[in-house]
DNA sequence: CTACATTATCTAAAATCCAGACATTAAATA
DNA sequence: TATTTAATGTCTGGATTTTAGATAATGTAG
């Protein structure tokens, strides 16, 4: 969450991303918490500036937030249901924080801006969980990764937005071919084959899901990785172009 | 295009709603000229209330051209490019029609209103077209049907939403079981096949398709359709539920 | 060198897709 | 009334794809 400063916005219109990482077999959402007493967490956002196209807005906020650019990002729903505010919210937020922030914490001005009704964009990443280093911005006390299965409930409706965006991945992965946007830049058949197994929650055989995949005609096939174990080394791919 | 009345509209946000409708081999689109000199032609648009869903906006913008509801409809995508407003063909309009309007037709804060850089929600709703009366609102001069390949050029980015809508409407055709309520409430195989061609601009084996379609397991058979046409007469189906 | 664990590939069976053939039927025609 | 015509409805065999199991390969430990 940000607040409107020097900046023209427009108003009522925000943009939410649910950036996805992947790591031990688990597919893990990036989720600030909010430097205030009480737990607020939020997914990260912004507004979208007067003279900037939404797409741009969407990786201006993901670059803010993981230094990460030039990766899978996509807008997937927009959520405007009418009572759709921070207003709730941030009374709780304020009425916590009296002491530190005073009676509003904010100006007038300021506080009728964000506690309007909100129409909001969702963008979804898919980011090396190893290329980021998740930054807080002023408002943020942490920020960190989460499964998308043990997610912390977050601030009005961010949890069903992630919901929606998990959706959105599981019918995008193939058409898109996307899913290698959560690995590393190589990795092994098996690590491919536990992201689809972590991202649809079920298995997958390995014979068949390595045809599948080395049909798809978009890997190159590497050296081999020697691990050190006692077992055949398997082969690196890396996404070709 | 709508102007802002005494209604409360959210500000630089609108939805522009794709209405496609069948008939005789034709997918078509919805789109009212409008009421001036010059040959603009526009989507049906509208704002949001701000109490209301947008869901409820984009069903009130459908009902108001079309009388339809409880139709399929559902947002596709948004358009939020930084340069996307209606000042280019608004300043045109005017300039056109100095002669009733004035020099600017409306008064400077309407003028600012309308023309402002706006983010606009694409909706796709798919209509009984014969269910459908056409019905033109103060601005339009006329609301026709035209082929979704011979479509006039259209006001702004209009041209590139309604592309856009045709791709999600191939996507989601089988998924989501929407083809149906682009035709009458019973219909015959051969009717469902055409339409099909037509969405997708290339014919269907016809055994195969019956079968893949009865497979689905939504149809119910009803009784016969007698044509006078000499020949055995078609069974009429219905979508079942 | 052998055992073990894991990876890579092959193959046969099952399921699905596809193209053509065949059967049916409502109305026109003779 | 029998025949013809034009379309609909169904079946079938081959091709393709998917699935499940079996087999081969290989890096390290012992």
């Amino acid at each position: 969450m940000d607040f409107p400063g020097e900046q023209n916005y427009i108003e009522q219109l925000s943009i939410d991303c649910v950036i996805f990482g992947y790591h031990q077999k688990q597919l893990k959402v990036l989720v600030p918490k909010l430097n205030f007493n009480g737990d607020f967490y939020a997914l990260p956002s912004g507004f979208v500036i007067q003279d900037e196209d939404i797409d741009a807005a969407a990786d201006r906020i993901l670059r803010g937030r993981t230094g990460i650019q030039d990766t899978y990002i996509d807008q997937f729903h927009v959520f405007g249901k009418a009572g759709r505010s921070n207003e709730t919210f941030l009374d709780k937020l304020l009425e916590l924080n009296k002491d530190t922030l005073g009676e509003k914490g904010m100006n007038k001005k300021q506080y009728d801006w964000i506690t309007k009704r909100f129409v909001s964009i969702g963008y979804y990443a898919l980011v090396d969980i190893n290329k980021v280093i998740p930054k807080k911005i002023a408002i943020d006390a942490s920020i960190d990764w989460y499964d998308v299965r043990e997610l912390p409930p977050m601030i009005m409706d961010h949890n069903e937005i992630v919901a929606k965006a998990l959706d959105h991945l599981r019918i995008n992965i193939d058409d898109k071919l996307i899913a290698f946007k959560l690995l590393s830049e190589t990795f092994t058949m098996k690590e491919i084959q536990e992201l689809y197994e972590t991202v649809f929650n079920k298995p997958f055989a390995r014979n068949n899901f390595q045809k599948k995949i080395l049909d798809l005609n978009v890997l190159d096939r590497l050296e081999k990785k020697f691990t050190g174990a006692a077992n055949k080394a398997p082969f690196l791919y890396r996404l070709r172009g």
